[in-house]
DNA sequence: AACAAACAGGATAAGAATGTCAACTTTACG
DNA sequence: CGTAAAGTTGACATTCTTATCCTGTTTGTT
């Protein structure tokens, strides 16, 4: 339902969250989140196009939020490595669904929508102090 | 987010309860529902293999629907052709996140769990009898 | 300036999802 | 029984996602 990429971003943010502000090595986030160190290179490519977080290169560089935690949500994320498609219009060409959806898109559209009110209402900051939990990405115990 | 095939498969269904307990050759499908008619068929075999339509063989045969109309909800079909899967255990090899996920996890099977019930709670009946909008898949004006 | 650390970017490949095709089997009906 | 209608099946093609690798560029340090 969710891509291995979405995952992979969401993964890596949380684990500089833990970090911010200070910036961490690729090799090290892969290596802590378990993706493909290849693979998150380009991830995190995307994630800096998309103002996520700021590459730096170079001796001493690495990857770092460009925003603070409680200023980047789950949708942002998910937006920014593989944006959630709202159904805005028919996908079949019909001429009278291209204004209202018919019934069925206009409910896949409605559970996209609740996907979106979700993400988009939890910070990566919300994420590290939900008290209930363990914390994300660590084995240590909560 | 939904895959194409989700797609063509509810196409699919809502055609055919149009016509329930009637039933409809492949191809008519196919064409009204704009799915490519070699594709549909391998979409048709999977959902008759779950129990949703019934296929028959021969001269006047076709394919028909297995259940009334009422029975089937858009989730028995997501199901039956690409199944939502929740997360029941951390995606990482965290010894402690078996048990109860981490806070992202938890808010993504969350999500999840919302689709789960909003296409669970909707049957192809409710779908072509919704007073508000056009019918599913049809031309015609409401 | 030289060097090494670290990201940048393109080429490439494996795998899954999507789509096509043709030969085969079942079935109704004259 | 023969024939045409209709689904069945397996092989193949295409496209997208995921993943790897290698070479280049930037940058801090000596």
């Amino acid at each position: 339902m969710f891509s291995q990429t979405v995952e992979y971003a969401l993964r890596a943010v949380i684990h500089l969250a833990q970090y911010a502000p200070k910036a961490r090595k690729t090799q090290d986030i892969a290596k802590a989140t378990q993706v493909p160190a290849a693979y998150l290179t380009k991830v995190l490519q995307n994630l800096g196009a998309h103002g996520i977080v700021r590459l730096q290169r170079g001796v001493g560089g690495g990857v770092s939020l460009d925003r603070s935690p409680d200023q980047i949500t789950i949708l942002d994320i998910v937006n920014a490595v593989d944006p959630i498609q709202r159904i805005t219009t028919c996908p079949l060409q019909l001429s009278n669904h291209g204004v209202r959806l018919c019934a069925l898109h206009r409910r896949m559209d409605n559970a996209l929508k609740g996907i979106e009110e979700a993400f988009g209402s939890t910070t990566m900051a919300e994420l590290l102090k939900d008290p209930n939990r363990s914390t994300p990405l660590c084995e240590e115990s909560p």
